[in-house]
RNA sequence: GCAGAGGUAGCUAAGCUUGGCCUACGGCGCCGGACUUGAAAUCCGGUGGGCAUUCGCCCUCGGGGGUUCGAAUCCCCUCCUCUGCGCCA
């Protein structure tokens, strides 16, 4: 959410910036309904002052006559101020609903650009591998090796689903605590949050009003099932004003994430885009002055798991068109996949400025007597283990449909080197 | 799920029975000032949001309605916390 000053005094920059992120809001009924609701906001505020007056001299007022003539303009009073009164909510209700749709703000480093294409490579490591036969895809290995069953997946809850077997299953255990174990020395505290928040907590880190379509809700409960680990984790600070000298505070989480996924995508078979993955998320609540190194540490910390893991990737930086609505600067770190030869997203690192604090409310004061100001939040995937599992079929699979495993992850594997049937 | 007790400012905590003296008591923390060589103690003032920024005005007692000239206070709905019972991995 943007501020309520900057937008009224901003107006084009606004505009430029929903054209330069192909984003549409209704700037126009927003800035009516705002300078309606001043204009109401000042008469208003003018009747009450009136009746507060007025009701003051009541409690005083001796003589019987001069308080009921008092009572009757109260009446009066109050007809004119029921009218305004409800015009005035309609407006900031309108007004607050379209502020709710405007996306963030780009950060100056995010390049121009209407879509993926232009996005920028920031850093590539490693070395592309080049098998020296041919590569199969993930489903394949995952099939064979009987570690990923998608059929049985769809049968138990339908496409987009899928169950994974064995070794496919212990592996999915054992990337999640090697990530966190990774992410624990890195300084970043755990955290098992509920997987079904409600929708106050939707609204603060920015899915809800405007992407109600992509997630699972239980109308019953009026609640959701997490897209992310960050909509819990952001939101565990919502409606808190911290001490400044308790930041920055980081935290990592795993959670399950639900995405209703709809439309097709093509180029995504497998286990790539489904309606339940498993990730380890970042989130980091920060001083505004170091939010800009703070996104640096998190992607950093974010790809040493794939060092780790040694799988070649490269970190890009998102451009405007490309860029998600909360997000104000966004690497993308994407593992080189052999057998597609191209390069799979593997995590999203963000930094929203104070757009989701604005949103979600979360405050800090620099010293106990100064007013509270807003704080920063980031995130990032660390990563998501479905697609890193993917990663690490499509990488070290073996000539003969075996799929060697990355040394460092053996041990979690209780010393397993190589997954066979 | 049922019954009871609660939700008041950064924290703590009075007020609610009996509506107006609430411009929300007091305390803690913090800031500024006075005093002091300096500090402590003491005293004075400040310490939520919005609109205007010159004095000012409005809002704020979990949230939303209602009654009333007037609601922290009375009524209804709702959310959350705690205790007990029920259910349950």
């Amino acid at each position: 959410m943007l501020d309520i000053k900057f937008i009224r005094e901003n107006e084009n920059a606004v505009r430029k910036m929903l054209a330069d992120r192909k984003a549409e809001a209704d700037l126009d009924g927003f800035i009516e309904a705002d300078c309606r609701f001043r204009e109401i906001v000042e008469r208003v505020n003018g009747l009450k002052h009136e009746k507060n007056v007025v009701s003051k001299e009541i409690s005083t007022e001796k003589d019987r006559a001069a308080r009921q003539e008092r009572i009757g303009r109260m009446k009066g009073l109050n007809v004119e101020l029921r009218e305004l009164d409800e015009e005035s909510k309609a407006m900031e209700a309108k007004r607050n609903e379209i502020r709710l749709t405007i996306p963030n703000f780009p950060h100056p480093d995010v390049p121009v650009g209407e879509d993926e294409s232009k996005n920028v490579t920031i850093s590539t490591w490693g070395d592309p591998r080049k098998l020296k036969f041919t590569p199969r895809a993930h489903t394949d290995i995952g099939s064979s090796l009987d570690i990923i069953d998608i059929e049985r997946g769809a049968k138990v809850s339908g496409s987009g689903f899928y169950v994974l077997k064995g070794y496919g299953a212990r592996l999915e255990r054992a990337l999640l605590n090697f990530m966190m174990d990774i992410h624990s020395e890195q300084g970043w505290k755990e955290v098992w949050p509920p997987a079904l928040v409600n929708s106050a907590s939707m609204v603060g880190t920015g899915q809800l009003p405007k992407f109600e379509e992509d997630m699972y809700r239980l109308p019953k409960d009026d609640l959701y099932l997490v897209p992310t680990a960050e909509v819990p984790i952001t939101n565990l600070h919502r409606d808190e004003i911290l001490d400044g000298d308790d930041l920055p505070l980081r935290y990592q989480a795993f959670s399950p994430c639900f995405r209703r996924e709809a439309g097709r995508h093509t180029g995504e078979e497998g286990i790539i885009r489904v309606h339940q993955f498993s990730k380890v998320e970042l989130v980091s609540i920060c001083h505004p002055d170091a939010s800009e190194d703070e996104l640096e540490k998190l992607t950093r910390d974010a790809e040493e798991v794939l060092k780790r893991l040694d799988l070649p990737y490269r970190r890009i930086i998102l451009c405007k068109g490309d860029l998600s609505f909360s997000s104000a600067k966004t690497y993308d770190l994407e593992v080189y996949s052999p057998f597609e030869e191209r390069w799979l997203e593997v995590s999203s690192c963000s930094s929203f400025g104070d757009f989701q604090a604005r949103r979600a409310m979360i405050k800090f004061r620099r010293k106990p007597h100064l007013p509270s100001e807003f704080l920063h939040t980031l995130n990032g995937s660390g990563l998501a283990i479905g697609r890193t599992m993917v990663a690490i079929l499509e990488n070290y699979q073996l000539e003969d449909g075996r799929v060697e495993l990355p040394k460092k992850l053996r041990p979690y594997m209780r010393g397993l080197e190589v997954i066979s049937i």
